[in-house]
Formats: structure tokens, sequence, C-alpha cells
DNA sequence: CTGAAAGCGCTTACAG
DNA sequence: CTGAAAGCGCTTACAG
């Protein structure tokens, strides 16, 4: 139907495998045939078809992407700066969106092995699934932000030394009574995040007890609800830490719907940052991740892994972005080392 | 490599054209055939290969999406919709995201069409490029959300009447100085919504004078910008209508910035809704977009197109969702009818 | 209902 | 540097 090799390499006088090597740039051609050819090839306006190349290459250009929430600001970033990086490499990436829902990681992870991708990038979902644990036996893989221990490198912020800068940042200003709003305990980041926290506050000897801690889904409507719980203690805690943006915009909102005033009252501290917090009423301190270096990391390792080298990813640092709602002014300091 | 027809046509006793028939659901196969097959397939663990299967077939069960910028929550929310619409009528989608440069858009139209996509689904950055009117004559198109003349068809929100809900709105809470931030007049929702504004307030008898308008580009920075010269204003307008979301957050913040009061001593009306909308300080009064409505009627356009249908699509109806921002109590009006 | 055969559009050893 | 040939894994008329 459209255009095809043989039909370039016809009007340029030359067989279809010279055509294939003169317009490859590594391949073996005389310049005045690679010039004929690219010549013609403009003229008739040919488009390489994938599926012929890949069906014969067995080699698609395609990674998939696998994320648990798109619409979560962070994945949404995440997503963004993995398809930046994988277009400068020249490869095509497939995102795919598990939606808090274990079949639709598997349809879609189907999709994915039908499509022969060269690689995966994935978010686990909390357990790893049939699907899951299948694909990584058959493609490359490599995990991003959580560890859901499949036995692939794992690109993730150092989300300890984050969370540790973030409490001893609090705590010298002054602040005791802590509240956590956790991540999901099925998931590490959820897992990590809430016990470095914990480390970080005996360290400070400061406990916390059970009703301090309660487990949200890194949505919205969970901080919510887990404010709600959270602000009826009395007294008030002096701040609540919110283990994703999300959630932390639930808490920010039951802040103001119980009259109190956020950064004076009541602290908010969260990880992740968010585009919009700093235009909020007010503006929120949180451990602010790099979603462009981890999508660099982790499609590099992709690449190696895709090559048969062996990786090892470092923890990737984060930092702590000051602003006004734990009562500060703002700067920003970065935690690199700790 | 992996298992391949071959192999599960071996197993199974038949040859590889009896397998392929019995893996299709409309291929002609005894039961019996097609038992065994399923069953040597599911023992062999095989998976198609599209490559194969579309280079046989020319059809690719792949559909391209292009956004102008992903990270803004309203195509975020339609990629989310398009990906689900798609999925469920079995469809992959190639998300690419043009990020407000014609070049970047020019190179992910080619991969597409390497991809030999079955059709695309596009909003149109401003002015259509090369690449996109090359496409467009190649492949069967259908435009979402934007207008760009491309001659393909278009499915958007009815903005129009969205608008003048919005306005109507405003004028009889007493609203009579209006600010607003349009968005860019190289769009057609950018032109729409502040046509439907003028024409609206008009009618109302009120007139916009040059310095009452300033336009952005659908970002946050910019609806900043246009507030702090809106602001500037004296007396200050009753109220600021942005035309999308991210900007309404701007304006937001400058109205703070200034030491007023959001929905007190300025209004604050927005297009689009936003999932954070309403946990601000101040729940923003806006004309929401459906977009899950938006993405159906456009994939169903699209498979209508590639099936050489003609088809024709009503603008999709909007929703004003009255929150606090204009100084009301919160309710929800339906302006299906206008 | 089933099989043999052809062919989709490429790339790549193999000769020369 | 170039060409002829084979083949990647499917699907689908064509016979039977």
């Amino acid at each position: 139907m459209s255009v095809t090799l043989r039909d370039v390499a016809e009007l340029a006088g030359v067989s279809a495998a010279t055509a294939s090597r003169a317009l490859d740039p590594t391949g073996s051609a005389s310049s005045a045939t690679r010039e004929r050819v690219a010549d013609a090839a403009r003229r008739l306006g040919y488009v390489g078809n994938t599926a012929a190349r890949s069906l014969r290459t067995c080699r698609s250009d395609t990674i998939g992407l696998l994320v648990p929430d798109v619409r979560n600001p962070f994945f949404t970033d995440l997503a963004y700066a993995v398809d930046k990086a994988a277009s400068a490499a020249g490869l095509t990436v497939m995102i795919g969106n598990a939606d808090e829902d274990g079949a639709a990681q598997d349809r879609y992870l189907a999709a994915l092995e039908r499509h022969r991708i060269d690689g995966l990038l994935v978010v686990p979902q909390g357990g790893a699934t049939p699907g899951l644990r299948r694909i990584v036996e058959t493609f490359p893989t490599v995990a991003i932000d959580r560890d859901a221990g499949l036995g692939v490198p794992v690109v993730a912020s150092d989300s300890e030394a984050g969370m540790h800068a973030l409490v001893d940042h609090a705590v010298a200003l002054g602040h005791r009574r802590f509240a956590i709003v956790a991540g999901p305990q099925s998931t590490s980041t959820g897992r990590v995040r809430l016990d470095a926290a914990r480390e970080r506050l005996a360290h400070h000897d400061i406990r916390l007890s059970d009703g301090d801690v309660i487990e949200g889904d890194f949505r919205l409507e969970s901080g919510l609800a887990a404010a709600r719980r959270l602000l009826d203690h009395d007294p008030v805690p002096d701040l609540v830490v919110a283990a994703d943006a999300l959630m932390a915009l639930g808490v920010l909102a039951v802040i103001r719907e119980r009259g109190l005033r956020p950064g004076v009252d009541v602290g908010l501290a969260a990880f992740d940052d968010n585009p919009w917090f700093h235009v909020l009423d007010t503006p929120v301190t949180v451990v602010a991740q790099d979603t462009t270096v981890l999508a660099r990391r982790a499609l590099d390792a992709l690449l190696r892994r895709i090559a048969g080298e062996d990786v090892d990813v470092a923890p990737i640092p984060t930092t702590l972005v000051v602003r006004r709602s734990l009562g500060e002014t703002t700067t920003v300091k970065e935690n690199a080392h700790e």
C-alpha cells in the first residue's frame, strides 16, 4: 500500500539490499549510492516499516513503561521524563497504566509482550502479579521507584536520606508531636519512608504511637480520610507528614476544614514535590525527587540490561525544599550527602 | 527465539494455518481443533507477534495520540481516558507529547508513521506543522479538543455554551468588571472561549476593554504573569476568568500575593476542572469538561473514519460546577442545553 | 474444516 | 561496494 524499500531501490537503480544499506548510517555503501538512495527516498516520501524491520531484526526499538497511576503527578512527571529520555535515544515508549488493578496490569503486559518490547521499565504495584513475574523472566526489566523483590535492578530515590533530612528539619524547628500519613505498606516506598521516619524520630528521642500513623494509598481521598482521624487527636499533632503529594493535598484541606492555620497551628510536610505546591496558600515543604535523573538512570540501566551487562544503580539523592508549611522561611537544602 | 505459531501447530498436530484459524475466534475450525490448539498455546506460553501479524494484515491495532502537553492535567486526564477506551476496544495507544515544540511533534509523528498506526487522535498545537499535514493525508485522523482547520472531524466540548453559562452565573452574582486570562489565540479553544465570553458579556451590556484581556499559554506561569498585570488595575476587577485550570492556579496565587481574599475581594473562575480544585483554600468555580465522553466519542469517530465512514460529531456538553470562588454556595448546574 | 503456498517489507550473511 | 537469496512469524485466498 505505502511506499516500500523496493520502490526506493528501483527509483535509485539499485537492489533493495543496497538501498537498505545506503539508508543505514552504519551500512556500507558508496557515497554516490547513498545520495541517490536518499534522494529517491525523499522524493517518494519513504518511511520505514517498523513491523517488517523488527520481524527481521528481532528488535522493536520500543520499551514499555508501566506505572500504577498515570494521573498521580509524580508518575505523570516520571512518564514524561522517561519518554523524553527514550526519544532522545531513538526509542519509542509504550506507556501503560496499571490503574490499581492487577488484571488491567496483566492485560497491558500481555500487549507489551505481543509487541516484543526490547525491555520494560516498571513501577510495580504492591504484589507482583503473575503477568509481571512472567514478563520479568522474558524481557530485560528495570524497576523504578519501587522495589517489589522482582530480582531486577531498582532505580529509586534515596528515600531514607530524604526522610531523615525532613525529620531533622522539622525537629530543629521545634516540632515534636508527629503524625504520619504513610504510603501503602505493600509498597517499598510506603515502607521505607515510614521506617526512616520512625528511625530518625527515635534518634531524636521521639516515639510514634500507633494512632499517630495512618496508612493511605497515595491518593487524595486517603489523605483526606487519614487527616480527619489524625486531627481528632487531643492535643492536635504539631505537624503531619504525608508520604506523597496527593495525600498532602488532602491533609491540607482537612487542616483548613478544621479551622486551623496550616504552618501555624499545624505543620505539613510531604514526600514528592508538585508544580502547584509553591502557589498554594501555604507553600508546602517537601522532599523532592528528581524525576529527570530517575528516568535517565533507569533508561541507562535498561539499555545495559538489554546489552546483557550487569547493572547496579546507586540511590538517587533527593532535595529538601523548605517552604512555609512548617513555619519556616523559604530556602532549598540539598541533602545529597546526608 | 520465542514460541511461534509453528511450535503451537506442531504440538497440536495441525498446520500453522489451522492453528492460526483456531486461535482466531472468527476463524473456521472444529471445536476439537480449537481446543487442542488453545491447549498447546497455553502449554507453550504462546504470545502472538504483532510485528508479523501487522506486516501480513496491514493493520497494527495501534492508534496514536498526540497532545500538546501531557503534564497539563486536562491532557493527562484525556490521555488516561483515551487509553482506557482504546484498551477496551483491543487497541494499543502510543501517546506522544508535542511539548510545545513543532520539531518534537514531527519527530513523534514520524515514529507513528513508521509504526503504521491505524489512525491518529490529535490535539493540534497552534499551527499545523508539515509533519501533521502529511500524516493527516496518510492516516485516518480525528482532532480532539481543538480545531486546527485540518479538514478532519473535531470532537470537542461545547465551549461556547459553557462560557455563556459561566458568564450568566457570574453576572447573576453581581459581577460586572470582568478580567480574562485567555488561552493562546493560535488555538481554537483559546479563541472560542474568549469570543464566547465577549459575546455573552455584550449580551449583558458589559464591554471588555483591551487591558481586561491578557493572553496566556495555558500554563501556570502565564497565569501568574497575566494576573499580576490584571490586578494592577484600579479599581481591581470583580473577577478573573481563566481559560484553563493551570492559569487559574496562577491567578489564585497572585490574588493572595496581593493580600486579597479570593472569592471575596476578587472572584475567580476557570475553564476545566481539576481533581485538586475542590480542596483548595478557595474551591474554584469551573466549567468542567467530560474527558471520558470526549475520549469515547473521539475513539468512536476514529474507528468510523478507519472503516471509511463519514462522521459528524456534535459538541459535547460541559458542566458548570459552582463552588465558592465567586462567592457562592456549592451546587452543580448542568448546561447541556445552554 | 484443513493444508500447502504465497507473501507482507525488511535485513543480513554469503559471494563476488 | 553490491546483488541474489533466504527468512523473520504470521494470515489468507485457493483447493480440496
